[in-house]
DNA sequence: CTCAAGCCTGGAGTACACTCCAGGGTCAAG
DNA sequence: CTTGACCCTGGAGTGTACTCCAGGCTTGAG
């Protein structure tokens, strides 16, 4: 697979997948003439990496938690603790996203006048 | 409230307050001689702005939802309107880390060596 | 053989959200 | 009336995550 066809297998850039690649976050076989050439399972990493960034992790974060995968030896619970740790995160956005809706509900529900926060300018 | 009052309530420094000031996130009445002067709601506020922050709001659509609050005039089904597409955010958000969480989960629950995205490396 | 389309590298540029700094005014305590 | 803590402005610098570009191979169609 080339990289222009997985950018559009992904709705990426090709500058954006020659970034990651840069940063660790993507691997790729070279060809003969230099080419990249990717497997097919980089589509659902990418899916996966894109997922994870657009709710909030950054690159640094989801690559802090890849090596433990790339090595089979280290399979185990190393890895079942990483995952772990991971949905831990993922859990306290979770309730802090809950947190904020709650929040801006009770607004909603009340009466706008009393609200508390109107000087500054309350976010919505 | 004095900047250095402000910073220290909220954990944020001056500069980030007068960065907010300069992008309209924050406003503040100033003094005779000039120094910035905020109403104690100033707190709850930036409060408010970095949990949306942390979770992966940007400043821009924070303050998006904002001036319609600011405008005490417009405070009725408008307002209303903009909260609910906040919410309706949120939710997607949610949703969003709950599928992360699950695909996670799911990983944690399979043998290992069964994972489809070995190659590129998995993220955890 | 030519030509467009696609790939390569390295480096510069961009947007966001700050952070740091220089140069200078303000104010309460001693 | 000086000293130190605090405030001001404007502008430069930082880290993240790309994006764009120049200059130059490679490949497949006509």
């Amino acid at each position: 697979m080339q990289i222009g066809e997985l950018a559009s297998a992904t709705g990426l850039s090709r500058d954006a997948l020659r970034f990651y690649e840069q940063r660790g976050l993507l691997t790729a076989r070279r060809r003969a003439n230099g080419y990249r050439d990717y497997p097919p399972e980089a589509v659902e990493w990418l899916c996966y990496l894109r997922t994870a960034q657009s709710l909030g992790f950054t690159l640094a974060e989801i690559e802090a938690g890849m090596p433990l995968l790339a090595d089979p030896a280290s399979a185990g619970a190393e890895l079942r603790a990483a995952l772990e740790r991971k949905l831990a995160d993922i859990d306290a956005r979770i309730a802090g996203l809950a947190q904020l809706r709650a929040g801006l509900a009770q607004h909603l529900a009340e009466r706008l006048d009393t609200c508390p926060l109107r000087q500054p300018g309350l976010a919505v």
